[in-house]
DNA sequence: GTAGGCCTACTATAGAATTAGTAATACTGA
DNA sequence: TCAGTATTACTAATTCTATAGTAGGCCTAC
């Protein structure tokens, strides 16, 4: 039975990559390293909150002997990514891969030549399987 | 001034994906249609409330004279995934669409294969132009 | 040892999202 | 015309999300 990952919203995502960047961090070093776009940072305390639930919800492992507290992601990168990607794929694209990659070369995200060069990338590392 | 899409949720992108392949429909027929994934269905007055607002936020437009209403779409629908998409590739993979599809190629959402397949088709859509 | 500052726990609030009940109205078939 | 049904408008409850204030504890520098 292996655990499900929580749900994960984007605010809180915000704090999990610097999470997942740092290794390990307080709430300070956190609020520190949030990228300040637009120049609207969060309080300290709604990291604080916001962590604590992470940590209720079984995303962030906590040290609560070490004062401050010291948090650690307790669940993959790539586990949350896949969780929230499948989520996206089924309610945008019922489930299609192939039509979310079309609409990102068709919106000018991603070039024919962003294709060919991942094609390319993928090639070599199956042959290093 | 191009007008704005409005910010459409993933209930109502539900209801959206219904009106968009109807054409134009009732909110009888958009109950009928809907999806009935995991056997719950939402009640007729849900969907309705749901199109109310999605008219009043400029998404549907509504035939008032005719009983009862019909709505057809107001946004359209490549316009409102560019902006779920853009939406999505931002606040997960700060916006970078090549890391999305290495994700969706390294959890097996799409094969090697399914990227050549892509290229061609990309490929011959250039010819075209 | 005490004043100031950092940190945590607890609590609050505002707004969005989702769902649906109820009352009133319009329509249809007998 | 009248009963029954479908539809709408209005209203509401609930849950989730995001944000942050406040009180109190503890450490540190003087």
């Amino acid at each position: 039975m292996s655990k499900e990952t929580p749900h994960i919203t984007a605010a809180e995502l915000k704090i999990m990559k610097v999470v997942w960047q740092l290794g390990s961090c307080t709430v300070r070093q956190t609020l520190d390293a949030l990228p300040k776009d637009e120049g609207s940072l969060p309080a300290y305390t709604t990291i604080m909150t916001m962590m604590k639930q992470l940590a209720e919800k079984g995303a962030l492992d906590v040290d609560c002997d070490r004062q401050p507290f010291v948090y650690t992601a307790a669940v993959r990168r790539d586990q949350v990514l896949r969780q929230r990607v499948s989520q996206f794929l089924q309610t945008v694209f019922d489930g299609r891969a192939e039509d979310l990659v079309l609409h990102l070369v068709e919106e000018s995200d991603l070039s024919a030549a962003d294709i060919r060069r991942m094609e390319a990338k993928i090639r070599r590392r199956e042959k290093n399987k």
